[in-house]
DNA sequence: ACCTAGTACATGGCCATGCATAGTACCTTT
DNA sequence: AAAGGTACTATGCATGGCCATGTACTAGGT
């Protein structure tokens, strides 16, 4: 029961939730989104990352098209299905819920 | 992958937030905090909350009472030790780091 | 005294997710 | 051709929330 260990609990579920924004607002790949996570100080690894695209994949949230690299392999680009952009509106009032209910409760003033 | 259990999956590791914080506000027993946190539409049972309570014990974050009650079984009457309010603290900061990340990714603007 | 209902606490097994680690495949550079 | 880097994949572990169930004690009615 460590600082570092609850973070991550906290951060099961939220991860799901900022792919999918990252993805909606233009085609981007792997690289892409980790540098922008890490830009906003949510560290996250590959072997975190890849499994997520592909469980979001597999759910029909995301798709991708191979598109060639001039400096290296190719690469999956991904965007947001229709039933992806749904279920991100479901997740703005979902996460948005749950933050409210946070707020209740940690200032919470007698 | 539905939006049941994303916000399961969004709540772990904030339900001990939320429990921390409402222990700290004075004693407390198991169903003083359930009805909390369902009046904030955050909806706990039983067998989420009993081992969760027994985790904080055995981190030394807790600590609890036996009292008597007039109107059933007895009751643990559960307060915060020194260690928990050092990490409540500890987690109100990981906390507020965490959203404010998620707000930067969420409201971007191009 | 007995039975039923209610209150309070506890546990075992399941599941989904994040992570560590290792591995594959391809490209560029020298 | 060799070396290093980039992008993606696969496997197994740890954690925490949830469901179903169980135990123990109290209160109230008959």
């Amino acid at each position: 029961m460590n600082l570092e260990n609850t973070l991550v609990q906290m951060r099961k579920g939220i991860l799901e939730y900022c792919i999918m924004h990252i993805i909606s607002r233009g085609e981007v790949y792997a690289s892409d989104m980790l540098e922008e996570l890490t830009s906003v100080k949510i560290m996250v690894v590959e072997g975190t990352l890849y499994p997520l695209l592909t469980r979001l994949r597999k759910a029909g949230l995301v798709e991708y098209k191979w598109v060639e690299s001039n400096s290296g392999p190719p690469r999956k680009y991904y965007t947001l299905t229709d039933a992806g952009n749904d279920f991100l509106l479901n997740l703005d009032a979902t996460w948005k819920d749950l933050v409210n209910s946070t707020e209740k409760i940690t200032s919470f003033k007698n």
